[in-house]
DNA sequence: TATTGTTATACTCTATAACTATA
DNA sequence: TATAGTTATAGAGTATAACAATA
């Protein structure tokens, strides 16, 4: 929803907070605007981007990789086929299962990721500098501390779990 | 990108923190997700979602609407098609240019919205909930605070800008 | 029989280009 | 001529259901 203005009785804007839902709401957007700006600029949806993220460090089957970015198998194939098709993943039967295949990155694929990552990353940076030190570790640790929480809560280890990770 | 799981070296992983960057990629997913889920109960896309929300506290022309969701104006064409075939919104026409249309929210429409926003934002103040109080009081200030910089670096004055609402 | 992956099909969302009806 | 909106068309992304090959 990123709902409503939060429009704000009136007065003093320059001391004026958004309430914690908008502004988380608002914040989110502002991320993913990003990244799909960013990922445009090599062609890529965020959902080519996702799948590229995730094929970083996995070379996973499809039934593996539908789990992993929460689609249905036949989502999973159409993706990978236009993946493929760009020269981006390649698909490589597995050697122990006749009747599965294995995704990877090519060298094509990860370079555009990794550039399109840099970008990214850059584009949150430039805008954590735009606060003072103090409140950009503030942040940095509160956010931190809320996915481990919420992570937690959900039943899930953030720092183990395959599902935490790449969005 | 959300992009790779900020592997931590090892070890305490109760203690761990993640890199600024994929803290809040990993933030603005979970967000989006919680917004697709709530909506997706009503049958809603967030696209529809977005579309029923700018229209909560105006009625615009098919043109300004495309504007304000920064779509092409035949993409949104389509969007109020659908929603109107579904008696969310209405069209009616301009008294005073009689090229144009005004959209506006049915009854129907604005009660889907409102549920599913009421949904969302108890999903995110749930999230909030676990952290505490200090804590949370410190992000939702930060958080705002980080909007308002970001939006007046980009030239927005935040709470009187059209752009910078309903995301 | 169960699982892996693909195909057939359908719908949403988006854009570009061409069109119409006003202005 | 220029603007408001729609239509025609095309492609990505998603899901469900049915299917072939293998386990």
């Amino acid at each position: 929803m990123a709902s409503r203005p939060a429009r704000r009785p009136a007065a003093s804007a320059a001391r004026a907070q958004l309430n914690p839902v908008d502004g988380l709401a608002q914040l989110s957007f502002v991320i993913q605007r990003m990244l799909e700006r960013r990922a445009a600029e090599h062609d890529l949806s965020i959902a080519q981007t996702r799948l590229l993220g995730v094929l970083r460090d996995r070379k996973p089957t499809m039934n593996e990789l539908a789990r992993l970015l929460d689609l249905d198998k036949s989502s999973t194939t159409g993706l990978v086929d236009r993946a493929e098709r760009r020269g981006l993943v390649a698909r490589v039967p597995s050697t122990t299962d006749r009747r599965a295949v294995l995704v990877s990155l090519t060298d094509s694929g990860r370079s555009l990721v990794s550039q399109a990552s840099a970008r990214f990353e850059a584009d949150v940076l430039t805008m954590l500098g735009l606060l003072p030190p103090r409140d950009r570790e503030a942040l940095s640790r509160l956010v931190s501390r809320l996915l481990v929480t919420h992570a937690a809560d959900q039943g899930i280890d953030l720092f183990t779990s395959v599902n935490a990770e790449d969005c």
